[in-house]
Order: C-alpha cells, then structure tokens, then sequence
DNA sequence: ACCGTAACGACACTGAGTGACAAAAATCAA
DNA sequence: TTGATTTTTGTCACTCAGTGTCGTTACGGT
C-alpha cells in the first residue's frame, strides 16, 4: 500500500564513521546533517520557509546547492531529520512492556516515556512543531515521516490482538494514536504552561476512555 | 494555528453560473474544473502521477499549461476537488443532530450518513483512493484538507463540551474520528467485500469503545 | 609518488508554479 | 452593424525545487 521508507538519509555514505574525520578513506565532508539543520531552522523562523531558498541553506552551511540535497532528499526534510530517531525509540520501549498489559494503557504509557525531553532541547523543539504547524509546505511533508510512527503502534496492536497490522482495529489504532499527540502537541506549543507529558497523557487518556463525558 | 482555507477553487470566475453558458458575459470556458478532473484521473492511473505532467493534462483538456493553474493551484489539488464538498455536508449534517444525543455516537451516525455512495460513484471514489493512498505526492496535499475535517468534527465536539474548538480533547477527537475513517477507507480499498460504511461504523463504534478488548 | 576512495562543484536539464500583458470571444448598447 | 465592456484564454518570461552526469578535490593507504 505506502512504499517503504526511502533509506536515504543522514550523510552521502548512510551512517559512514559516526562522526569525526577519524579514519575515512576519501575527501572530508564540507557539513553535516545537524549543521544544516540548525542553520535551516534560523534562517526559516528568520525569514519563513518559502523565502528561504536552497540556495541560501547551502550557501551559509559553506557548501553547493547540489551537496545539499546530497544531505537532504527535499527542502521540507530537514524539519523530520530528528524526528524518525524517536521511531525507532517507540518501537524499542514497545519490546520491553509486559505481555499482559492493557494495549492502550501500553500505548499510552510508551508515547509518553519516549517524549521525556530535557529543558535544553525545549525551545528548539518549540521552534520545529510550531514551523510544522503552520508552514504548508511542512505539514505536507509530515505525512510519510507519521507513517512510519503510526506503523510502529500499528504493529504493536496488531501483535497484542492476533491480527495482521494493516487489519482495521490496528490501523485505527496507530492512527489515532498519533492523531491524539499531534492535538497535545498542538496544545503545547500554543500555551506552554504544562510538561508536554502532561498533554500527551490527558490525550491519549482520553482516547483510551473513547472520549466519554 | 492554522492557516484559513484557500477560497481558490473551481474556476476563473468563482461559482459564476453553475454551469451552462447561459447569459454570462465574456469569452466562454474552454474546459472546466470536472474535465479536468476526469482526464486526470484516467492518465494517472494509466501512466502514474509523476509521470503525468501538468502539460499532459492541459494538453488533453484542450487548453494551455497557464490555465490549467486557472482552474486548479496544483497539480495534487485535482484529486480533492470532490472531497472538500464532503466537509459542507458533514457540517450541515452536525446541525441537524438532536441537542442530547452522545457526542461520539452522533458522529458516527453523521461520519456514515454523509458517506453514502452510489454503485455508480463506487468505481472512481475506489481509483481517488487508491492514488492518494500509494502516490506521496498526493499524501503529502492531503494534509490541508484533512484540516478542514478534522475542524468540522472538532468545532462539533467542542460545542457540545462547551469549550473551543482548538482545546486539547476537541482538537483530539476531531483528528482521532479521521485517523479512524482513515483506516476504514484504506481496509475498504484494499478488500472490496462490503459496503464503506460497515467499515466507518466498524471503525469508529472502536474508537468511541477506546479499542477496548 | 602513486592509487583508490569518497565527497564535492559545475553544468545542464525537467517540471511546478507565478506574474504580466496582449489577444480572443462572448454580451450589451447604440 | 459597430463599438465598448467583460471574462477567459494564450504567450512569454521568470524563480525555484529536484535530478543526472561528470570532472575535480582531498583524504588515507601502499
């Protein structure tokens, strides 16, 4: 049904010598993912994500416009460069719960383990969901890299109830999993005067207790 | 939050005379936004989105590449033409519930009233759907008109709470009642064994459970 | 010094989307 | 019939995202 996730990602040799020059073979790189990153995210909160042209990415982070997209498949990746770590995070904490535990109680207790973020990437998430949240082009891109997290609990459903996770149960599931953080984050960003945690659990509480009251 | 609607849609002239060149003023059309729509349909899934361009499409309706953006603002925004009409009546349908009916139950029998297709509208809502399902292109646009869904359902839930419609449990089950018919359409495409709406009623009769047992 | 390797830059190209403006094709009034 | 008005269309020129190709640069190893 939906491709797989294109590999391509991170540097132009995929995961080559985790970082540092220590012992590689060619010519050094010019950047990094994580540079460009940043930059991207100043000049987009600076000037907007429209305004902002490749060109300008490239030419602060020192490098072509070319090798840009040699970091990056699209413009409107960047914004997801952290983001899919965290699936790979849920599926792992999904590993370690307990075989008999209630599923959406499961769920609910996972989501919100893995969003346990220290004060100092706060504000730079800040910065991400609220671009995420209002540049269209951004939330466009969203869809592909929400796939790969709504299969993650997908999957988890699925192999607590005995189905396949593209059955309806499950797929619902993962989707409105996701569909329940994605209004905590919303909410978050917008007034910050709670943990995220806290709008995460009350929603995906809620979901758990099918909204009754 | 979110930016407001678009009012581009339709045709040069918004909504200028129905349709019919009846007693209207200037040069008439050339083509209109339902051609379109139908020429498209049949050379994306003959040839595939990407290989399908904008030139391509004009070509065939008989008109330039520049009026093609007359009648649509892109490429990806032909296969939403009929699914914005759907929000209208999914509101129209949220008026006319009775004042104590349970919020969640409401909008099942709501979601599943509106979804009511004909056998003969059956053949091109199944291609719709399958392209935006497997083309990311089309994924990606389907974001903005998922907002307007979503909203449609929140402002609904929202009401009957007595809060606004951007707080965290409204907001949560606007997405969460969409991520569910999500799933139902997509299990829908996929095995074509019963009507749509055994699988709406299915899908969100769980999500009003909270996917309980 | 030389070779292999990996990243880079330069160039050319397709295609989406936009702005500006002149030309076409209709209606309406004289 | 002619001319003014109105609406849509076509043409042209442009910016920018994204891709393919190929030569070049800068390293490490021998």
């Amino acid at each position: 049904m939906q491709a797989v996730n294109t590999p391509r990602r991170a540097g132009p040799a995929a995961v080559p010598f985790a970082a540092g020059t220590g012992g590689r073979r060619g010519r050094p790189r010019g950047t990094s993912a994580r540079e460009i990153e940043v930059i991207s995210l100043r000049l987009f909160t600076e000037r907007g994500f429209d305004e902002t042209t490749v060109e300008d990415i490239a030419s602060e982070a020192g490098v072509s416009r070319r090798t840009f997209f040699r970091y990056f498949e699209s413009k409107s990746e960047i914004l997801w460069y952290q983001f899919d770590d965290e699936v790979t995070q849920l599926r792992a904490a999904f590993d370690r719960v307990p075989a008999r535990a209630d599923v959406m109680t499961a769920i609910r207790e996972v989501v919100v383990s893995v969003n346990h973020y220290g004060p100092e990437d706060v504000a730079e998430l800040r910065a991400r969901i609220n671009l995420i949240g209002s540049v269209p082009a951004l939330q466009a891109s969203a869809t592909q890299h929400y796939d790969a997290w709504e299969r993650a609990v997908s999957d988890f459903a699925a192999q607590r109830r005995g189905e396949a996770a593209d059955e309806l149960i499950p797929l619902a599931i993962g989707r409105s999993t996701l569909a329940a953080c994605r209004a905590a984050f919303d909410v978050w960003v917008r007034r910050g005067d709670a943990e995220l945690t806290v709008y995460l659990d009350a929603a995906l509480t809620a979901l758990g207790g099918g909204f009754a009251g």
